[in-house]
DNA sequence: CTGAAAGCGCTTACAG
DNA sequence: CTGAAAGCGCTTACAG
């Protein structure tokens, strides 16, 4: 029924061979005989079938995307970041019309058998894993023969993964460095849960543990028990505005916002009596009011690079285990 | 290399034809030859190769998830609305281990033979549409013969397809309805793009039209020119205020949070001297001040269910070309 | 209930 | 530069 690389033959009156090494671009064939196969597989619409190709060849075109389904099931709702990374996947997937992802989401236990049964059905080629996991996954992860790009990853390294990250500490140390000017001095940092859970956040602890240093401030840390951002950022509200503190420093902007939301109810002029910077700098950030002082991470850019790192390593095989920290910025709006 | 149902056999001291049935849980075989392909398959950790299987039964156990790009690439940003759809996808096929979902997402134009080849190379089994299309691509897509599930789509009706939308007219007269009961005249319908781009808009419309008409009210439209939503939101904003609107029925959530943070600039205090009503009940939309009141729809459940249709379509072949409308709802906050 | 054989559509040594 | 042949790992008539 479906046209084949044998009907393709026939009609360009070549061989099988020679039709599959003309469409794998392989062999330097006479400009003839190349033009003579394409033109015939054009008539017939010849279409390869990526599966027979797999078979053989053992490779899919498929790259895995792992993604941490830490609160609930509803990952993509909960936090934009996630959906920020997808679209700079796809923004770079769109011209690899024979590469596509498959998703696969694994709790804080990493269900190891059962990503590792889909890496092999599938016969994935590479993996996009972004944010943490069990150590136990990842050493899994890491026996597999295929390449793994990790983004925020701040965990052991492995001889055949790479890792893009923003340089967290750096944007914790601006945020804390902005409300030390601004001139309040009781800072905490908020974060949805305790800081011991990511090394990820712990590096933004770190940056703002470094800029109270410096400036001889006391730390104090309100640390979150997980779940939803927004609802912590209401718990973190209360206990900035009973405690009287003068800003805060939330590890992200959902956070941040949870947080507006409670010290407005209660007529505390944020950006003015009290400061407050998030952290990612999400569009949502612009338009509650007063507008979110944040720091900006590049989190399209994460996506796209991650994904043309990959893909180079799927294609060239150019050097694993590559470190790439990319710059965060200060972006000032109102609240500080 | 790697263990195939060869392998298996052996082990089982069966043929390769009694181990394929085992697994695909075809012919009744006693339970000891039953056991005795599971524990030599276990033993050896045998994992079916899905590209062979997909090779000779002609399925891939792919769904192919089909996204517009409308704005620009990054769609997934811009709409949270889409990860909330792919949320519910997603609690649906995480319990369907060999079932793996593909994206492609089309621009308004649609690209055609794009995502032919993409459906045939694949070997796509079934597709999952989301929003409205060109009609020339839909009809592309009727006529192959793999089931459709379209969500949100309002346009000609095609025997291989199935539907699931919200009440949308309902929702827009409740909206209407809300504003008029608390006493507002003056009452505009803000869209992003023109109402007349899209059908579902149109529905959500048509059931604003039909509360005013009902009051005696006369209609009023604000129909942005398309892209970012909040920025279309900051100018219905302008406008609203300009031109002394009592209150607006936004087509969705951005939108009516642009035109909060615009009128909280005048000093307008949304909810009292000015009603407003969004669509969509986001999460984000209890995180903003005023809290916006909304219609709700069941997105996550549209999500869940055009993934359980397709699913039963692909398993079973239930019957084709239903049409599903979920019950909207308002949901009172401070905004109306 | 079981097994030997053919074949899905492709690629890849290998010989010419 | 080209072609005949083998084989990737599976399923599916078909015969026993």
């Amino acid at each position: 029924m479906s046209v084949t690389v044998k009907d393709v033959a026939r009609e360009a009156k070549v061989s099988r061979t020679t039709v599959s090494n003309v469409f794998n671009g392989r062999a330097k064939y006479s400009e003839e005989t190349r033009q003579a196969v394409l033109d015939a597989a054009r008539r017939l619409g010849y279409k390869p079938n990526l599966a027979a190709k797999s078979l053989i060849t053992n490779q899919s075109n498929l790259i895995g995307l792992i993604l941490p389904s830490y609160v609930d099931r509803f990952t993509l709702t909960t936090s934009p970041f996630y959906n920020i990374i997808l679209d700079g996947i796809y923004s770079i997937l769109q011209n690899e019309p024979y590469y596509d992802l498959i998703i696969h989401s694994v709790t804080a236990r990493g269900d190891i058998t059962q990503v590792s049964d889909w890496i092999d059905t599938r016969n994935v080629d590479g993996i996009l894993a972004v944010g943490e996991y069990d150590i136990r996954f990842l050493k899994e992860l890491s026996g597999r023969a295929i390449p793994v790009v990790c983004i925020d990853n701040y965990q052991k390294s492995y001889p055949n993964f790479s890792y893009i990250n923003s340089d967290d500490e750096a944007g914790g140390y601006l945020a804390a460095r902005k409300l030390i000017e601004r001139g309040f001095r009781k800072i905490a940092i908020c974060s949805v849960s305790p800081l011991e859970t990511s090394p990820l956040i712990r590096k933004r602890f770190e940056g703002y543990q470094r800029a109270m240093q410096e400036a001889g401030y006391p730390i104090y840390t309100l640390e979150g028990s997980g779940g939803n951002p927004f609802d912590a950022g209401r718990q973190a509200g209360e206990r900035l505005y009973k405690e009287k503190f003068d800003a805060a420093f939330c590890t992200e902007d959902m956070l941040a916002i949870g947080v507006i939301n409670f010290l407005l109810r209660q007529h505390v002029v944020v950006g003015e009596n009290f400061g407050l910077v998030g952290f990612d700098n999400l569009n949502i950030g612009r338009q509650v009011h007063p507008a979110l002082t944040s720091i900006e991470q590049k989190i399209v850019e994460k996506g796209e690079i991650a994904t043309k790192t990959l893909l180079s390593l799927l294609k060239e095989s150019t050097p694993l285990n590559t470190r790439l920290i990319l710059p965060v910025e200060l972006v000032e709006r109102e609240t500080a």
